[in-house]
RNA sequence: CGGGCUGUAGCGCAGUCUGGUAGCGCGCCGCAUUUGGGAUGCGGAGGCCCUCGGUUCAAAUCCGAGCAGCCCGACCA
């Protein structure tokens, strides 16, 4: 390419819009342009950027035997109401109608239309195991798109998805994936951590993350460096100290406290109880995720424990709970939020015809003399026992880790909390699909089964975006080797020179010959602009034609180090070959 | 959906409080000089001041409604 003729519309201040890194330099680097919130276009750089990645993506998935599929991007609702997801997603689904008034919808993943051809096509346990794969554009109405290209509306994902005759098939196929997956992200030029995750509303066993670290990132993750453990916070647990308690009263002993609004006023309230000897307790509306039924559930846990939501809703199988309006929590409980309490609050939702699930953390598992409010406006009690005053109707992990606690799996090490971004997910599926859908298969001996399904997904973005978070400098982006959009840049420092101009040509042909991606800045600039332009776009290495010409040297310099040193212009084909191609 | 902020030239912004000729920097076009880290001079082009309505002799500016974008939170496959 001649990148006077090439469009590369770079950006000499930072757009106003622009405060991630990567939304900055990509813009600034003339790689995208946006068109909504949640909408960018991707223009000739970034496009050369995705296809490298693409074909990453398809030489690993067709490494372990996957297969590239086509499928639309646009659905009928029938196959998203036989799954159930059509009322199971929210606002999140665009949804429109035809001219026929017939509801369709785009699609946000593509579970339902390879289960449909699977149902129809995959008959015997012969045929498989199955990989099926493709690349293709998804659509989710994000409430808030951010970030340039780390939260959009509509994305390219790389979604693969694996059809066995039972469980053990599945595990095979989910290991191919994770195999493939981490040699994705290793020749993309990423670090990554896999975690465990929670796996949604997509159902399914079991879900390992693909997270790359980063301050823009949108996922918590707890990691122990001494063991490996890494899970994100929906998910991390952490060993805690045992607490010794007194038996206490017989029973829970009222007590009036004015004024106390929060945990915090009653450690601090005399004949009140340090944060770690009450019981906070969270009032939530959980709308179940197979009926749809809104119902309240009572999170229970110790008082300086925060609660993480989506382990609460993982607990009661919920699709989403939100907390309790204050309206709601009176007619409940009768009491405001401040005063509300496990003790007795069975009765008194039977008592107001309500359903309510009580859920307590594990980390209150044989806790006694305990306090927490009394469901009477200023008031609590003390002496409370959990398991014999309040006997909840579950025991789940509700509780947010923290930096600093005990890791859960080694006996040294402590968790660090860090934030990163979500560039790949795997989940067992297992028959959810199938079983609503009807795929089944005949086994060797002749019994119905449905398949066993895993689906596994990569967004191209966000592997863009993370590159560019990972590999930037003050100057621009320093593009891993793999998925620059160009392998090296032939930088004429003054195109009016006849000798540089013509060995600069020359040059260029013969990198090209060499089996490289080259693009030579021809345009009538000064040298200076080049190179900020070259820095600021990231191509891994620029070989600068000059004044030392007429020695027939050229400077070969290494975007990512910063070296640069003088080559002899017949060595420069071979030496950069060696540079680009190492490692890949 | 709640809170905050912003819509003026391709980009970054001033002007709005106090109504009266639409400005600055960068970029763009032409000419000259310059040519290894975002050159200099001279000349020039470029505007539905987000939209609609209202007040006024007069609105970028005041009032009302709407739309869009960004940030925080809620949310998130």
């Amino acid at each position: 390419m001649r990148w006077s003729q090439f469009f590369i519309p770079t950006l000499r201040e930072d757009p106003a819009d622009a405060e991630v890194v990567s939304h900055r330099l990509l813009l600034r680097a003339g790689l995208i342009r946006q068109l909504g919130a949640g909408i960018y276009s991707y223009l000739p750089l970034a496009q050369r950027v995705a296809l490298r990645v693409q074909k990453i993506l398809r030489e690993e998935m067709n490494r372990i035997g996957g297969q590239e599929f086509y499928l639309p991007a646009i659905h009928p609702a029938e196959v998203w109401k036989e799954s159930g997801r059509w009322s199971a997603i929210g606002e999140d689904m665009f949804r429109l109608q035809d001219r026929r008034g017939s509801d369709m919808c785009l699609g946000m993943t593509h579970e339902e239309i390879f289960t449909a051809i699977a149902r129809h096509e995959l008959r015997s346990y012969k045929q498989l195991p199955q990989v099926w794969y493709q690349i293709q554009m998804k659509f989710r109405d994000e409430p808030r798109p951010k970030s340039g290209l780390m939260r959009l509306r509509t994305f390219t994902m790389k979604d693969a998805y694996t059809f066995d005759v039972d469980a053990s098939g599945l595990d095979r196929s989910f290991a191919d994936q994770r195999e493939a997956y981490k040699r994705i992200f290793t020749r993309c030029g990423l670090k990554f951590a896999i975690v465990e995750a929670s796996s949604g509303a997509m159902g399914g066993s079991e879900s390992s993350e693909f997270i790359v670290r980063t301050p823009a990132g949108e996922d918590l993750i707890a990691s122990c460096e001494a063991c490996g453990y890494a899970a994100n916070v929906e998910k991390a647990t952490s060993r805690l100290s045992p607490i010794e308690d007194e038996a206490g009263p017989e029973a829970p002993e009222e007590f009036p406290t004015p004024n106390v609004r929060t945990i915090e006023d009653l450690t601090t309230f005399p004949g009140g109880a340090p944060a770690e000897r009450q019981i906070k307790s969270l009032v939530y509306v959980a709308t179940d995720a197979a009926t749809q039924e809104q119902y309240a559930a009572l999170a229970l846990l110790r008082g300086d424990h925060p609660l993480h939501e989506t382990k609460l809703a993982d607990s009661l199988g919920a699709s989403q709970v939100r907390p309790a309006h204050p309206e709601e929590i009176r007619e409940l409980l009768g009491a405001s939020a401040g005063s509300l309490g496990g003790v007795g609050a069975a009765d008194k939702a039977r008592a107001a015809k309500k359903r309510l699930r009580i859920v307590a953390d594990e980390a209150l598992r044989g806790r006694r003399d305990m306090t927490t409010g009394a469901n009477k406006d200023e008031h609590h009690l003390r002496g409370v026992s959990v398991e014999r005053d309040i006997r909840p109707d579950a025991w789940a992990d509700l509780r947010t880790v923290a930096s600093g606690e005990a890791c859960p799996r080694c006996e040294s090490g402590t968790l660090d909390v860090y934030k990163g971004m979500e560039v790949g997910h795997i989940f067992k599926l297992g028959t959810k699909y199938s079983e609503s859908m009807g795929a089944t298969v005949l086994t060797q001996d002749g019994k119905e089964v449905p398949i066993v399904m895993g689906s596994y997904g990569i967004g191209v973005e966000r592997i863009i975006t993370a590159a560019v978070e990972s590999h930037h400098d003050a100057d621009g982006i320093k593009w891993p080797k793999a998925i620059a959009p160009f392998d090296a840049v032939v930088t004429v420092t003054n195109v009016k020179n006849e000798e540089m101009s013509a060995a600069g040509e020359r040059l260029y042909e013969e990198l090209r010959r060499a089996g490289l991606e080259v693009i030579i800045d021809d345009r009538d600039e000064r040298a200076g602009v080049k190179f900020k332009d070259a820095d600021l776009i990231g191509i891994p290495f620029r070989i600068t034609v000059g004044k030392k010409i007429t020695d027939q040297k050229v400077e070969l310099f290494d975007r990512a180090t910063k070296q640069s040193e003088d080559v002899d212009i017949a060595d420069v084909a071979a030496e950069l070959q060696r540079r680009v191609f190492e490692g890949l």
